[in-house]
DNA sequence: CATGAATGAGCCTTCATTCAT
DNA sequence: TATGAATGAAGGCTCATTCAT
């Protein structure tokens, strides 16, 4: 699955791919650079961005708040980042699975989409908060946090329809679709599992939801 | 359409089936109270929730802002009631459509289902103030209206479900059909569709966008 | 004495010439703001600017902290208008000796000037720390506030200029005067006073140097 | 020229009459001391005392800002040792003029005061931060520093009482003068010059005001 | 009933200072 | 000895809410 640009870079940015030789003092506020980030994700998770004080995530590790400012400019930078870390960590569950070019028949697509869809219900099910922080918090942070969550849906969107368009060129997706649209329906279907997901944790609920979009992803709904 | 009891309720409240003999006092004062309700609208749709303070409010409708509290009872009321008044409006716009027992063939379905789909165009045409709030400003404000407006969508799956246990029954639509489950993933293309006009209001993306949500609803995406 | 224009408005603007018919909510509202200038005033004066919290002043007055923020912007808002109020009773203080036309011999003008002495002595006597706030305090809060006192020395001494210039044209002064820079000499030697003032409050040393001064700037000092 | 016992010292403090035989470490901390010193002048004169952090000492020094406190106690600390040393810069300036009881005729003072005004002109025209760091930033420190300058000044005035005294010991300056008052007058008008210097640096000012200055000592300002 | 002056809880942020490395 | 990460006191400022007029 590729991924835009901009969230790879941020990825790495991230956590990986730092220079190997990191001194002790480098690594040691690296490390506290992510717990500050793990802390603050808690806390706007549990209470919200708005109702929870720098002093909240600062007694949460046990720093003094003013070191909390030592690692980030302030407060909505560190939400910035949380989510930017959301996405991150979204793009590489889903980046894992196999890239739009991959498969070469239905079944195989099929079974692809299968895969992401267990990825996402994975993703959800291992912390229903990243969902709920992403797409119920963070856009009612201000304008631009707002952008930035429909930016990484529309670039979902992008994705998703790349893969369909390899589906047309290769025939076995009905080639009168549109691609970008039905894209967009798509991961329509996806965003509401996933909201759904946000209080409905049970697994149960979860599969028969994946297997009721993909039936009607490949089927539609009415009766032949 | 019928719709859940509570937002009738509000509904109700809200404007409408007040006894007729109203006091001239009593008829001035609910007609602020709306005013109220809209001038708040529009700030929290301008600024936010967080970023509108009562004074916005009060200062743009010419009263003071100690007024406002003789018609709401606090900054938490008012915002509770511009989202049920966005609910309401919704619900409204969407009742006017038919009933879920009203069609009996598939054709009909078809038709019924693209007026619903223009209804929910129109209304973010009308104002993608209405979706952007209610969806994208309204969860992030407390736990307590995100637990809201999730209600609100699974209330909307239960109507969609509806249609379709009916379409089941009358055999149009497929025997095996997941109703519940696939009301929640036809939900979750609206959804998608709604959040794509918050940004996108031109009537094409969204009429191509209603085509192919249609489209892969009743057909699916597998050439055939 | 004239003074420059933008004092004469300020000093208007401070407390007088209002319209007659101040409401007395309106009236209320302008003795608060003068009790927070004269509150400010003390404090800064008693701890110094930066030493001096809004919570000092208000406390010192019994209010809310908040109210302070009716009435003023921010901390710099406050100290801007008591050094200006401090000017303006500055001004007010020597506006009410004669206009430097007004004299017409050497005799008058000797006697007009130790009238403008004992003028700036009464304000050194009546309250010390005029000066020690307007000289020694203010210049260090910033660098507009310091170049607004530089500017009102400045302002000083062009009336003096004028004194003097009235002096050469009529003939009871050096027809070879160089009016501005004399003037600023003995401006000079009036800061001298003040700032020797700041400390000495008895009258006896501020009248010799009263006198001190005046025989120096009608004799010198070199024996003949 | 005679100086108060405490300038001396701090004088001597500050960077001369060291034991020559300084180990090379101790050499160092003495050097970096002044280093300190001169990057806290340059500081607090372009930003004034408050908004001067000791970060941004250290970091114009190219120092860790822990380092700084291996050097001075505190803030407060570093701001007294630039203004002792200002004013040590001061009277070295001015010190190596002749002293009072050089001089025996009208003629010869008239030479050492111009000699003496030309000292303190080339001072504010070497660095006219000098005088306004002195004199309008560091008595808005806080009150004893204020009191130190004030002390300074107050200094500056039996030095020219002293000269004063001494040409009316020896006839060439008027029986009758107040030599103390006098000298406060005198020194007055220089700081006035000084003052205006802080702004206006062009030499032609400083030439024509220090001959005002002159003219209106030996003769007045009246007509004979 | 409408108003807006008053209030103070509460929060973000800065920065002088300490101290372990 | 030099460093800079950590600290938390301190303070400026906002704004929802109250209440006397």
């Amino acid at each position: 699955m590729s991924v835009p640009e901009r969230y790879v870079i941020s990825l790495r940015a991230g956590n990986r791919l730092r220079p190997v030789t990191a001194s002790r003092t480098e690594q040691r506020k690296a490390e506290l650079r992510r717990e500050i980030v793990a802390a603050s994700f808690d806390c706007f998770a549990e209470q919200g961005y708005h109702a929870t004080g720098i002093a909240d995530i600062a007694t949460r590790l046990g720093i003094g708040h003013g070191t909390f400012y030592r690692y980030f400019d302030n407060k909505r930078d560190i939400v910035e980042h949380v989510i930017d870390d959301l996405i991150a960590r979204i793009l590489a569950a889903l980046g894992e699975e196999n890239a739009p070019d991959a498969v070469s028949t239905l079944e195989d697509y099929r079974l692809q989409s299968a895969r992401i869809g267990e990825a996402v219900a994975n993703l959800i099910g291992a912390d229903p908060r990243v969902p709920r922080l992403l797409l119920l918090e963070a856009p009612g942070v201000d304008a631009e946090l707002r952008e930035r969550v429909l930016d990484f849906i529309e670039s979902m969107t992008e994705v998703t329809a790349a893969y369909l368009a390899h589906g047309v060129e290769l025939g076995y997706l009905r080639g009168d679709l549109d691609v970008v649209q039905s894209a967009r329906a798509i991961n329509g279907m996806i965003l509401g599992a996933v909201i759904h997901g946000v209080r409905h944790h049970d697994e149960d609920s979860q599969a028969t939801l994946a297997r009721a979009i993909q039936r009607l992803m490949y089927d539609g709904i009415a009766a032949r």
